[in-house]
Parts: C-alpha cells; structure tokens; sequence
DNA sequence: GATGAATGAGTATTCATTCAT
DNA sequence: TATGAATGAATACTCATTCAT
C-alpha cells in the first residue's frame, strides 16, 4: 500500500496546508531546521501533529516547499528590475538599484536563508534549489542582457560572477560585522566592480 | 569538581588523540557533524567510547579541534605565498597563483569546509572561528599590500572583498556544476576583476 | 519553547498516567530510585519509553508525584482519627490506637518510605517535602490538642517529640530486627512515654 | 583464578590503605557516596586509580572499611562514659552529659552520617553495620546499668528506646529546623524523658 | 607493587512518524 | 478528514573496573 499524501482541492484544505506551510518558513527561521520540529510547527500552524502527514509525506517535505516560496521571494524582485529594463544605459545605470533590491531581500529573509543554507551539505534537495535558482536567474538575466546588447560575449559567466559577488556581499553585509571595514566603501567597491564586469572585453589575463 | 580532560604528554596519547581527531575529521567531511555520533567517531579512530572523553571534554570539543585544524589548513598556504612577495609587480603577477591556491585548499578541503559551514549559523563558536579566519586573512594581508606599495587606501576594504570573490569562486568551482558555465573563461574573468581591484582609486561611482 | 507536559483530562490518560505513577511507587520501592531506570518503570506500566515524558517532565517528575501520594497515605489515617477526637480523655485513650496507625502506615509503605527517605541527603526537594510533612502534622496536630485543653504549654515541641518518637519506634519495629527486645515490651514503653509527654509541665530537668 | 585483595603488611602499604580510607570517608561526607567516583578518592589520596584495587575488592568495600571508622567514632565516647560511672545516681545525673556527647558525635560526623544512612536501604552490608552498631550500644550499656543497680527489667527495651529517642533528637537538632520549634524546650523534653524511662517499672499500659 | 590509560556497559531524553478513535 | 496520544529507535556521556607497561 503506497503512502498516500492528499493533494487538497478543497479550499479550506489549501488553506491549511498554506498554514502549515507559513508555519514551518517562521520556525525555519527563526530557530533553524533541526530544532524545529513537527509538533511546534503543528501548533503554530493551529493544526493537529497527524494532519501534517496527511499534506506533507515528512519533515522535509514541508521543507522542500518552504523552499520553493524562498526561491520566489528572493527571485521576483530582480526579474521584475530586469523586465523593466529598455537599454543599455538603463542597465548599468541599474546596477546601485539591483544592489539596494539584492540588499533588502537578504535583509528581509535573513533567518530562512541561512536556514536553508546551511542544509546544502547534508541535503541533495536543497542543494539542488540553490543550483536551479542560480540557473534561473543566470540564464534569463544573460538572455535579458544580451537581448538588449549590453553583453556579447561570455554572458553566462559574467552575469553568475555578478550574482556571487552581489550574493557575497549581501551576506557579508547583513550577517557578519567586521570592525575594520568600511561598509558604505565597501559597497562602492562592489558597484564599480559589477560596472566593471559588464564592459571587460574578451580575452586572456596575460594579454 | 571541575571535568578534567587528560593532556596527552607521552607520544602514543599525542598520537591517540590525534586519531580521533583525525576520524572526527573525516567523519563530519563525509556525513556531517550532526549525523556522525561518537561511537562512530571511536570506532573510526580505533577507541573505545569512554576515551573519546578522556581527550575531549564533548562532541563539540571535537568539532573545535577539527575546525582549527582546516583553518589552518586553509590560511598557512595563503600566508605563504604572501610572505614572499618583495615588489608590487610581484603581487599583481602572483594573482592566478593565489586563485589557484585557494582553488586547490577548497578542492581538498571541501567535505570538512561546507561541514563547518553548515554549522556557521546554529553554532556561535563556529561562526566566531570563521570570522576570526577572515579578520586574519584580511588584515595581514592587507598590511603586507599596504607596506609593498601596492594598496594605499581602502586596503581592508579591497583585500575583504578579493577574499569574498575568490571564495565564493572556489565554491562555485568545487561544489556547483552549472552547464552553461565555461569555468575557464570565470576563471579569467576572476582574474581580472581581482587584478582591477587592486588598482581602483578612491571616488564615487557617480564622479 | 518551554516543554510542555500533557495535562491529561480524558479518562484513559489520567488512568495511564496513574499507571506510571504506580509503577514508579512500586519500582522505587523494590529497588530504590537510582536503580529503576525509565524504560523499567515504562515497562512494568505497560507504556512505552516515549509516552512517559508526555506526562511527566523528567525522571524525578515522576519521583515528586510518588512523594505527594505517600505523605498523603501517611499523613491522612493519623488526621482521621484526631479530627474525630472531642474530649482530652479521649486523646489520652486515643494514644494506642494512634500507635498502631503509625505502625500499619509504615509497614504498608515500608518500601517507599526508605527509598524517600533515602533521597533525603542528596535531593533538596525531598528533603523540603519530608520537613513540609513534619511541619503539617506537628502543627495541625499540636492546634487541636491545644483546642482541646489537653496542651497548654510547649505544644509544638511536645508533639514534634512524640511523632519522632512514633516514627523511631515504627522504623525499628518495621526494619530492623533485633532478637534481643521483646517488641510488645518496647510498644508498652512507648505508649508509657507518650502518655507521660502529654502530661510532662514546664520547668527545668534540674528542677 | 581468584581475584587477590593484597592484605597489606608493609608499613608503607597500610599508610596507603589509610590514606584511601581517609579519602573516601572525606568524600562520602562531602558529596555522598555515589557522588564520589574511584578517580576522585584516588586523587584524593594521592595514588593512582589502578592500585585502589589492589586494597580493596571494589568500592563497595572501601565504604564497608569507611563505615568501620564511623561506627568507633560514633560508639567510643558513649562507652567511655558508661565505663566510668560508678552509682546510680551518677547514671541519672549523667543523662545530660549523654545527650551533649551524642549531640557532638552528630554534628561532628553528619555529612558521613547521611551519607551512610541513606544507603542503608539499598545495601545490606550498611545496614547490617547499622543494625549491630545498635546491637552493640545497647547490649554493653543495658549490662552496665543492670550491674549498676539502675535498671533491672526490661533493661535492653529501655536502653534501646532510649537511644531512639537521642538518635531522633539528635538528627533534628543537626539536620532539620523547623521554625516553631524552641530546641532548648525540646532538649529539656528529651532530658525529662530518659530520666523517667530509666524508672519506668514493669506493667500493662492499661493496669 | 604502582601507574593511569583504556574499556564498554548502562541511561535519561527527544522526536519523526503512526494509528486508534 | 482530523485528532493528539503513543511509539521506539537513536545518542551523548559516566564511571567502576581492568590491564599493558
């Protein structure tokens, strides 16, 4: 007899398995994966322990869609930027707004993002949501970009390069506090390196 | 009635203890620190169980010995190559070099490295010793940079940020495998970005 | 994230819970406290391992409900019959009888009572529930002898004396057997002494 | 092959064996016995943790030579006041000093005291200790006082009582404090008590 | 005799998952 | 569908005792 997990229909049932899900983003959050467990994020869903398993095969089920919302939260902001786009002017002009927008969306989903995070070792799955969503994200902003002739060539590369720098920076800036360094320099840094980027032509280091 | 850990002083306890270090290392490498419990660990090692606490006083004791273990496995090599600069045509011609070093400290390095890592957010000792690392880094080698001429304002911030690039890089490069990425032309691109950074004079990105 | 222990309300819980709990009574009282461990104790309640800490917080949760039932088994049949008492030659002739009660309390409860008792040195909570138990009985008893002009001065020392005198005798006569003391003879001089204690004025032993 | 206790005979050795003695009666007191581990008696002592097995069976047996030692100290003062008595009335006028020596002997020794009583329950050994300890006492001293002319029936009842009677005090007054309680008004209770015991003739409470 | 490192059985507690109602 | 009580496997750590040196 295969488990069976319902797929809700019903409205009040998507409804609770929203719930459910909300619940599990807040505890993720707010105290991490492992120390979250089924019965808390239950009670704070206002749901029984056993009607988890009636929309959720296990635990990590519910992580793999609390996932998915992260994915989108983070995501939406820059492609909503980028579509709006009409030149090449327009792009590098863009890039201090893509850093403040980058900025806020780690501010905002600080907790679930190193939740997330830091199951990327121990987790395929997760693991595997951050490498689509870095495709994702790559692939359409490389297209998006070349179709407005800001890039030519290596595309792909630069804009993944760009998007780690803006991720590490990100990071940088919302958890760790280093006393020496100046943030608002550092940021300056960043903005003319991604400007940089985007016009370094093609060739060799040695050339 | 203070727990006392033994001190090994006589060579077979030195070479015990670093047995199970040894194990504990291999054993967050592969299944990460929560999943490998201490009867693994001793059996790996070739120990009873009891003796594990003769040498440690917990688990994480464990894990701190490990992880002073990679940080220095992760810095010496950069602090080497660093020391034996003498010109700053030298350092702007040792960039690959240090790219590939830190490419190759990643490579060999990777399980205990994202093991760590993982731990960064749940566990503040862990996340202090990443930070430390970074301040070590960054400050000695930006005082070398600064006293060869090479940087002479923003030092701090540039040296972080080259570090944040080239880590996020070697990340990139060991763990993710992204099709549509020429890891040759990111590794160019890298290059460049870290040689440009070096010499971007002071301003803001509008002047 | 405080821990939360079921309140049992349905019928069916309460009577598991009461299971463990007599479990626990028996189980101390076979073979002490340290020596019974939880699965035991979830054993013999026919319970499994988990269920035990829904009701309870801990092992020694289970410990404080054992207490609370064997001061109530000691101390109720002893308030019983001196809240029946009207007239102080009733108390005077109640002393026999009081005697016996004491003697069947501890008998029935010897095993409990020296695994309690046994605690008393190291736990500081068992400890306060045998004074608190003491505090009860001394003062409710010494309130209604004085009530009933049978004490007038030194009640509370008079009566603390007598049911430490009640408990040794008990003690002796339920654990320890020694050939040589015809044991209705000590009983005889025990109620002597009692009856003697109600009777005994103030003033000094040099007097 | 069985297992060999060295029965020590060199000078050096016996001091050896006292000093774990002395140690563990130390530690017994201090932190209860279960609290005190053979490491920490060894310590304690000086010697390593191999060679108390070469003294004693196991730690069991160091308690049982531990409680050899309490009981002289416990007993010795008592016997040697009886011995000295030499009429009657030096017995009736003795009492006070009895009750000081054992009050003395309490306060003196309550931490082994405790220790060793609370383990009377669940050690046969300890109890068996405890039993002829009592044994011993009254026996001795009932003999003494019948040749004395003090007592002449029901002498090994008195006596036995009698020593209840101080046990209980004297515990009270070293353990226990209960506000309401006036301890002078109570020794004076004791005092008053064991005068009239010693002259309680034989009869039925009822006659 | 003496050392102290090594052994390994023993135990309270947690939590994802199931199931009787 | 829904409940929440029940399950039981899993795990860090202690300590009396042994044994190689």
């Amino acid at each position: 007899m295969a488990k069976t997990v319902r797929e809700p229909r019903q409205v009040r049932s998507i409804e609770k398995k929203n719930r459910i899900i909300r619940a599990g983003y807040e505890l993720f959050s707010d105290i991490g994966y492992h120390n979250a467990n089924t019965a808390l994020i239950a009670k704070r869903a206002g749901v029984s322990t056993g009607i988890v398993y009636g929309y959720f095969r296990d635990k990590k089920d519910i992580l793999r869609e609390v996932t998915a919302i992260y994915m989108d939260k983070i995501t939406q902001p820059v492609f909503e930027l980028f579509s709006e786009l009409t030149s090449p002017a327009d792009a590098a002009a863009s890039i201090p707004a893509v850093v403040d927008i980058v900025l806020k969306a780690h501010k905002e989903n600080s907790g679930i993002h190193e939740a997330l995070h830091s199951l990327t070792h121990t987790d395929p799955d997760i693991n595997a949501a951050f490498i689509k969503l870095e495709d994702d994200i790559t692939l359409k902003i490389a297209a998006r970009l070349t179709e407005l002739g800001v890039l030519n060539e290596d595309a792909n590369e630069k804009v993944h390069f760009a998007m780690d720098i803006l991720q590490s920076f990100a990071h940088e800036y919302v958890y760790d506090h280093h006393e020496y360094i100046d943030y608002d320099r550092l940021k300056f840094l960043v903005i003319r390196t991604l400007t940089a980027l985007m016009g370094i032509p093609h060739g060799k280091p040695t050339e």
